[in-house]
DNA sequence: TTACTACATGTAGCTTTACTACCTATGCGC
DNA sequence: GCGCATAGGTAGTAAAGCTACATGTAGTAA
């Protein structure tokens, strides 16, 4: 994966691991990992800053909680915050599709 | 479109609209957007350095071409080129499948 | 003939954003 | 004790597309 593919994609995936319920950060970068099958094993020096650029720009709003002398942060999705992730859907199907379209046709047959 | 969505995913696109033959900046430029739909209506100033990035780094050659008054620089993909138009691809499709993976199905129902 | 638009190329500086590298701390298994 | 998974965080860096600007030709509309 280029280093640069992420920008600005990955503020909807934050989102939307948001989506099924409240979540700390560690959980959602295991979500990441594990639902990419792997292939977005995101450093948490990616995962925190962006948690909290999120936080900053209200779309998620974060509490302490603490459980078995584990301090987790627990993130969990505004209105403005779903709202959010809607748009972010409806941009990555039309930035997908368009990217595909461009990319063209050349993709290799299943099973020759 | 987000302002960094492109990020990483430019220069595959570039070198797709020259998979055809060669083409001068301005008509790569011309063969995004309106293979995207209009939706990838690049400025110059986004076309004309990455195009001499991917000069730079020997994936298209360019050469100066004078017709009707109008002096134009036509890039031609390389065999290296080619080979990173098809790695671009593939990455292109693993990237999309795991952001859509993750993004998921919260679709909008086609017809009510 | 003036002005505007499409064509055609380019650069300097800015901004955003993910990454690297580092730090702190707890609980558990060996 | 030691290492690892868990849990959170920051400072500084680099990449790359965008803004704004500059240059010039050809054709057309006023």
């Amino acid at each position: 994966m280029s280093a640069q593919a992420l920008k600005g994609h990955l503020d909807g995936m934050l989102l939307a691991a948001l989506d099924d319920g409240p979540r700390h950060g560690y959980a959602v970068m295991e979500a990441l990992r594990v639902g990419s099958g792997g292939r977005f094993d995101l450093p948490t020096g990616t995962i925190y800053p962006a948690l909290r650029r999120l936080e900053r720009a209200g779309f998620v709003h974060a509490t302490w909680s603490e459980e078995g002398g584990r301090r987790r942060r627990v993130y969990e999705l505004t209105p403005s915050g779903r709202r959010m992730l809607d748009a972010e859907r409806h941009a990555w199907r039309e930035f997908s599709a368009a990217v595909t379209a461009l990319l063209g046709p050349h993709q290799r047959p299943v099973t020759p």
